[in-house]
DNA sequence: AGCGTGACAAGGT
DNA sequence: GACCTTGCCACGC
């Protein structure tokens, strides 16, 4: 696959990212049939302005941490929208993947209150 | 071609 | 939790 199809295919991926759920960057490569290549998504989010459509903020590290460093404007704007939507953040950027993340089992809470 | 760097991942200390 | 190592891919020099 070459790297325009590449790119649509990841920025395709992201779209899909129902809004109050997120994912990873290497979730997100290997649906875009692009696995292993996790620092491409990076990349490739890293290109889009912050006002562009797609919702690159739903994208996190593989532990649910947010990727940039704690207290910069980028993290800052990516906590502000998350929460937005109703994804808890913790103090330290950190998000609960059992309860927010996009591919998950069905969390415990799930499944017995529904 | 070689090497450093980065919005990564997984496993270990 | 904070690091560190190894594996990985894409770029730029």
């Amino acid at each position: 696959m070459h790297a325009a199809a590449a790119i649509a295919a990841i920025l395709d991926t992201v779209r899909k990212i129902p809004a109050g759920r997120v994912s990873s960057y290497g979730e997100v490569a290997a649906r875009a049939g692009l696995k292993g290549r996790a620092r491409m998504v990076g990349r490739v989010l890293g290109m889009a302005p912050q006002d562009h459509p797609v919702p690159w903020y739903r994208v996190l590290k593989a532990d649910g941490r947010i990727a940039f460093p704690l207290g910069s404007d980028a993290y800052k704007e990516q906590v502000r929208r998350l929460r937005k939507e109703g994804v808890t953040v913790s103090k330290t950027g950190r998000v609960d993947l059992a309860a927010h993340g996009w591919s998950r089992e069905q969390s415990l809470d799930e499944l017995l209150w529904g």
